[in-house]
DNA sequence: GTCTATAGGTAGATAGAC
DNA sequence: GTCTATCTACCTATAGAC
């Protein structure tokens, strides 16, 4: 059965998307008009409009989606084992899936207060979740003596922000393989937690 | 000599930075008018005119002032001595310089996008410059064989990344006051950089 | 230095034809 | 599902009175 000229199901909705995260990591949120993202897609602005309720559900999904993503991420990861293994396998995994996202983590960071309140703290919920995965390592290595660690709640927040920086200078074809890197944090990461090298 | 009525010159001024700082980094650059900073500076928006080219150079005076601040802070912090010491004096003084600036951190980060081409280039290499001087400990604390680093430069964007990421979640009236955020994250950066402990 | 008024343009969102 | 047209509202920046 053929479709309506100009129907694009299917097509047009993951363009509309697409669009919008890299348009948004550009200019922000609110610096971009639904006329643009539309221009982008190749449809007119009112179409956008078939695929979202309005332009704040557009920043919503992409955020929401992100930390679907990074959560079931890391449920696949599977970390299991010492607290030292579960560590590395973390650095690892936080470094491989965030990035080819950079315009993702850099939305997720920015543009939080472009949210509405429960919108927000819906997403707040869910970094704290990932956040408390990375607590509960520390917490283990600390308890088993793996780790020295005086405070794992700040340890906590700064290995991801160390970590999530890398996303501010990579890029796919510079000095560095996205190994490479892996390679370095998680040297950075074992001797901040002063793990026991070889115990 | 009287003034002319409604005429406020030093007053006004500061205050429309202030307040431009502050709905900046609340809603951010784009989503802030001219009219809404008048409010709340309570002037009508053509007056902002009068200290301000623009809105972009709003922004960009906020960041440059900042950027020149910072260097200029880090000048008359006066590190000298071995490695160690100065590395330890450019945590303190980041941290020191960051915590009571949270807003003007975050619009640092997250506005460079709405910089013009050759302001961005300004600020840009500003940063540079103060990345630079830590950078400059690290190598001279490796060819000293007091840290232990692979790849210095890595090294440095990963410390600032992880010591700047404290304004996203430090609040004044925290559990932990500044002093107490400097000596943990003292002791991450001390470890980090494989610092002997008392060679 | 601040005001009012306004020029000239763009915003998000909707209605109804096809 | 997409289009055109449009509503209503807001934007930055300027002009000229006081």
């Amino acid at each position: 059965m053929a479709r309506k000229q100009g129907s694009h199901a299917g097509i047009t909705g993951p363009r509309v998307q697409d669009t919008a995260l890299r348009l948004f990591a550009q200019h922000g949120f609110a610096a971009v008009s639904m006329r643009q993202i539309a221009a982008e897609v190749g449809v007119q602005a009112g179409a956008l409009y078939n695929y979202t309720a309005d332009k704040q559900s557009l920043l919503f999904d992409l955020l929401q989606g992100n930390m679907t993503d990074l959560m079931g991420g890391l449920d696949s990861a599977d970390l299991k084992g010492p607290p030292l293994s579960r560590l590395e396998g973390f650095t690892r995994f936080h470094i491989r899936y965030h990035l080819p996202r950079r315009d993702l983590v850099f939305l997720s960071y920015m543009e939080l207060r472009n949210l509405s309140e429960s919108n927000y703290a819906t997403i707040a919920r869910l970094r704290r979740a990932y956040e408390d995965r990375l607590e509960a390592i520390l917490l283990d290595g600390v308890a088993s003596a793996d780790f020295a660690i005086d405070d794992c709640r700040i340890a906590t927040l700064a290995l991801i922000a160390q970590l999530t920086g890398i996303t501010n200078w990579y890029r796919p074809d510079g000095r560095l393989s996205e190994e490479q890197v892996a390679e370095t944090y998680w040297g950075l990461v074992r001797r901040t937690v002063a793990a026991r090298s070889h115990a």
